[in-house]
DNA sequence: GTTAGCACTCGTTGAACAAGAGTGCCAGAA
DNA sequence: TTCTGGCACTCTTGTTCAACGAGTGCTAAC
């Protein structure tokens, strides 16, 4: 929708290359930026007045504001969002960088969680900056095997592994003294029957064989418990979000304000800003970026988020991203979440070619 | 070390009464309390001059300090820890508090680690700080169950449970392809002879058995897989350790400094502090208070940290423990942890009681 | 359309100053 | 001895004021 405001502005190339220098210089200084320093540190081949008579006009389309008067200018959410749409380009990240982060994958064989941990670290390093990540996710978990284990007389464990390799695991509490032996040969008969099923498949088995099927007294509670862990596996938003390097994002000067750090880490140790982020990324296809009051969440109104899907197509997904102060480099970091993102699938692929 | 220097202190009780009032005035208010301000607030019986011969006698002694001349007076970190020592008299947590958190724990069934991340919120909200708490570990595991499935033609995962619940995985990646029912006649195998065993008990079996035993050509990857994993599920610094709260202790005035509250969230971060103080636990029992500079690892100067373990007596044990800024009611907060820790051993207990 | 020039605004800095907080010490009282 | 009133001294805090400088907007000329 904003987009399309966008598109509507009617500015001179010479605006153009103006508001592109003022969102440059100021995510890269923090300060307004006055007319004298474009003509100074930029080839303008105007004078500063001119200049000036082109940010008037920049201001008056809302794309830049000055903060007070006779101070210089700073680019708005508006102004900044023009920039990532019109005017970055996004180049490949460095070889030399891509080479540097390519390595920290290839050093350990990791579990999948870590991996992910290692990704949200990775990123987080890349760009200076605060940078979040899920673990990828199947839209369609199939039962690959579980496990019932007596653990003492009143509690038995579920441990459940789905098709891509993912591992739940609950605690049930139950009256009576349960038999190992019993759970077992529960387990054997299910794994059988319910091998490569969804959750809905066996939900469906169950209404079917519920009545006629000779599982014992805990089956009832087994099954109920194997459907909403399975289930639970599929939905996207209930997986972990990891996030690292707050510590970058609160070096930056707009977060010196002290009730400004206290909003972004709340914002950071609640989960559910995540899960609306995951939510609203679903359908979405490639690197996104959020400016500031864009964003749904409240809180979130001073940061930026570059966000992008990674996985293999369709298949299994999870995301990665950056947040940061709307002041931020934004052609870096679409750079290097894209880069990554890729370098994620491309392991992922991998590891799931060929798979049986 | 410090408590022998402490025993040694020779003060008058009116002196010592100062020195309390003189941290609870400066934990509240986070001011320097003045000679005035004692004699005004509390019932001393003496003059605001007699009060500051007395101040006089404790700065020299190392107990307070002033921050400027002209200014009252703020206790030192060994002020505190006389104070901790010597002073307080941490009473039972209110019954409406305790009754309070009792409730957040009666709520839901939840999984373990869910469990110890309530523990550390209901901690965290309970004293208004920090708080940390990690899952509690036996310092015998002993294997329960194991589990070999094929995820792709190259990847194998392994999932282990021990004997109180816990359960790992690891992704192996193999160079051949691997069936699935020859993995799974060989987990066969193994749970069936390993059943029981410890990491170390499994390791002088397969050294017995190695040369006989024809278990095929994963059998030395999987063992040596099974003792690691099998180890690590003991040793208590390789859990996680769960924090919550970070902004509550954001929120006091010492961290207003821009410098200070990104050393105390890059001590969060960083997990290596909290692996250094999970062993420095080992030994002891009863809740601790650390104070400041007694803290071994640098950057945790400007905290405390009042932590304690739970579990059930040398079988299982977790730490809970609340961190915060020196200026901190210790009082408070031992009664807290002391309540809280009790609270999850006997919760532990009713879980683990009539253990089969 | 562009520029030089200039008046105007407003934030920043630093000095000077007053007010206030709190202490240390001394001489005298209990 | 031990305590207290009194007082000088120190140091912080807040305020005012002026000077400065940065940057703009406007206008008149190019």
């Amino acid at each position: 929708m904003l987009m399309d405001q966008l598109a509507e502005i009617k500015i001179t190339d010479r605006q153009r290359a103006i508001l592109g220098i003022i969102v440059e210089e100021y995510v890269s200084t923090a300060r307004p930026v006055a007319s004298e320093q474009i003509v100074n540190n930029y080839r303008v081949n105007v004078s500063s007045a001119t200049v000036r008579n082109d940010m008037a006009e920049l201001e008056r389309l809302g794309l830049i504001v000055q903060p007070h008067t006779s101070a210089g200018r700073i680019p708005t959410d508006r102004g900044y969002r023009y920039f990532v749409s019109n005017l970055m380009h996004p180049s490949a990240l460095p070889l030399d960088e891509q080479r540097k982060i390519r390595h920290q994958f290839h050093q350990v064989e990791l579990d999948e969680d870590e991996w992910v941990k290692l990704a949200a670290s990775v990123l987080s390093r890349t760009v200076h900056s605060a940078a979040v990540a899920t673990a990828p996710r199947s839209t369609e978990v199939r039962l690959k095997h579980f496990e019932l284990l007596a653990i003492s007389d009143t509690r038995l464990l579920m441990v459940l592994v789905g098709d891509e390799g993912s591992v739940t695991q609950q605690m049930l509490t139950v009256d009576e003294a349960a038999d190992q032996a019993e759970l077992s040969a529960l387990a054997l008969k299910l794994n059988n029957a319910l091998d490569g099923k969804t959750s809905t498949e066996i939900q469906d088995w169950w209404e079917r064989e519920e009545k006629t099927a000779q599982l014992g007294e805990f089956a009832p509670m087994v099954l109920k418990t194997l459907t909403s862990m399975l289930g639970k596996l599929e939905r996207p938003e209930s997986g972990n979000v990891y996030h690292e390097g707050l510590s970058h994002i609160l070096e930056q000067p707009e977060f010196r304000l002290p009730g400004r750090m206290q909003q972004i880490i709340e914002l950071f140790e609640q989960g559910d800003v995540w899960s609306t982020l995951i939510t609203s990324m679903a359908g979405r296809e490639g690197v996104q970026v959020i400016i500031g009051e864009e964003g749904t969440a409240e809180g979130i109104a001073s940061c930026s988020v570059v966000i992008a899907r990674y996985g293999l197509e369709d298949r299994m997904t999870g995301l990665l991203g950056v947040v940061g102060p709307v002041r931020m480099p934004y052609s870096r970091s679409v750079s290097t979440v894209g880069y990554m993102s890729q370098l994620l699938s491309d392991l992922l692929q991998r590891a799931y070619t060929r798979e049986g």
